[in-house]
DNA sequence: CCGGCATATATCGATCGTCGGTATATGCTG
DNA sequence: CAGCATATACCGACGATCGATATATGCCGG
């Protein structure tokens, strides 16, 4: 059960990272965007979800930088990272298609005669 | 936090029931074929999201039969468990187009001059 | 004829990702 | 100078899923 199992925050965490390296507090602006401010990361997901994805070698700390006195450390996808992320959204594409499809199905439930 | 938050297992579940109306049993063999074999549901996993999606409105029970002396208990998708499945399915195309937008961004690491 | 497997339901404890809150610190703005 | 945005990080609680277990029937192969 490793990096198949992935929630939609920690998805969105790779998501934003994609384009390329960011400082934490800004993944968590960038979620989100991305979502539409459906998806407010808290602190706590962001830091454990970083942890995490590092120790599966998904994402790695790419940089320190201090702005107006305050640190930013910057994280990066790895290849391994780009792949996984990949494949996840396939997955979520995949499931969504399936699901349209079958209530596609159940909305048909006559068929009109020529 | 109601029904915003649906994980995989979850949604499939939905999915599996949205083009008519399943026994438990089956739902489980439908999630299976659905995710190609991807997504095992545990009897737990299935029981506690029927439990709760019932709870929530979004699926109710349809009936019973007997069939070689085994009871079947059926379930379908309500109304509002339709509206809420394509809602999510609609969520999760969004999110993987825009984890690919991101990643085509990354792809393109330097403009070929003309 | 009997052991094993598919069918079918259901419950329970453990795990773990996420939430919500808290802590710490700096700089800008009203 | 109070409040908010920026920025990092930890901790307890919650809850969905997992893994295991229980119970019962019918079918099939050896």
């Amino acid at each position: 059960m490793g990096i198949e199992d992935i929630r939609e925050p920690t998805f969105l965490v790779l998501a934003a990272l994609a384009d390329g390296a960011k400082h934490g507090y800004a993944v968590i602006r960038e979620v989100k965007a991305i979502s539409d401010s459906r998806v407010t990361l808290r602190a706590g997901t962001l830091y454990a979800a970083l942890g995490r994805l590092a120790d599966q070698g998904l994402v790695r700390q790419s940089g320190e930088e201090v702005v107006d006195g305050r640190l930013r450390r910057y994280y990066d996808l790895t290849d391994a990272g780009v792949e996984v992320l990949a494949a996840q959204a396939a997955r979520l594409r995949q499931n969504a298609a399936e699901a349209d499809r079958r209530l596609r199905t159940r909305a048909r439930p006559v068929q009109a005669p020529a």
